[in-house]
DNA sequence: TAGATTTCCATGATATCCCATAAGATAGCA
DNA sequence: TGCTATCTTATGGGATATCATGGAAATCTA
């Protein structure tokens, strides 16, 4: 089984911005890093800029490499691409887990998705998301919301039948 | 033969929150698991979030994992995608049935379906479900009244042999 | 050398493992 | 057909490991 992220939990973010990584996710971080043997820390990848300004992205080594390689089909030189390589490459950084499973978040990535002394840890499969719990509230009602909204046959949950290959 | 979750049936929840799970539901959960071998116990997903939010609702690893499969052929970053990785991969879990066929549901679940000491489970084929007892209930009686409600061509049972392929 | 960062140790809470028992269910057999 | 031995289930309790978190010491670094 490949194993995805999946679940939500709050984390403390201490004065020196540790925070624990879920236990569940070290898992997949370990799976997903191409170089990690058991007694090492997993190194994985936290994309901040682009399309969600709102919260940290989480991306194991193998699934950052998946969208590189797609960012690699663009042509060179499109803007396209640029704006993607900027987004994802430039706006992002490695990470590793230390010993106790924590990472820490810089004042400056706190404070770009404002992030105080809590943090709320959500899995998204191939990824997760990092949260300020108010933030997170928020984006679940607006999601929930615009749920209700759909007809019928805008309903993902409905739509994913369709796909069926 | 393919097993499928059938029947319904009430256990008791200990003070660790631990819940056997019905025999019958053990047998599919191990025929789900692809990395299952005797000896081992099986893994499965329990999602509570999303469509249903008042029972939990668990799926077999190969059935959620033709869930996620779809959900991956939706493009990255797209509100639909979003959306459907919310509900099925953040709002869900992990489990592993222990030694002797039980669960352990932690607080936060017990809280989100309101059981307490109780718990009934749900055969519905493909997935299975568990209720707080008097909700439970409260469903088939809900679901018996506006059964009664409907006109003929409505039944779905008079639909049924109508989808045929 | 002051402030920041990293490493190392400590602890309470939670989750997991291991063992135990009683009630059914099943099988075997006379 | 009735009786006993065996297995499976459902459930409980205690021991142990893991997790989340905090603080102190060591190391950078500007």
């Amino acid at each position: 089984m490949i194993r995805r992220f999946r679940g939500e939990s709050l984390h403390k973010v201490d004065a020196k911005g540790r925070v624990s990584v879920p236990a569940a996710f070290r898992r997949v971080l370990e799976e997903g890093d191409p170089d990690f043997s058991r007694g090492s820390y997993p190194n994985f990848v936290i994309v901040y800029g682009g399309v969600r300004s709102d919260c940290l992205e989480g991306y194991t080594i193998s699934s950052i490499s998946k969208v590189d390689k797609l960012i690699s089909k663009l042509p060179r030189f499109s803007k396209d691409r640029e704006m993607l390589e900027r987004f994802i490459n430039t706006q992002s950084t490695y990470m590793q887990l230390d010993e106790t499973g924590r990472i820490v978040l810089s004042h400056r990535l706190k404070e770009k998705v404002g992030i105080g002394d809590e943090a709320i840890f959500a899995g998204m499969g191939e990824k997760f998301q990092i949260w300020e719990p108010k933030n997170y509230q928020n984006e679940l009602n607006a999601l929930d919301s615009s749920f209700k909204k759909l007809s019928e046959d805008e309903n993902p949950f409905l739509k994913l039948d369709q796909l069926q290959d």
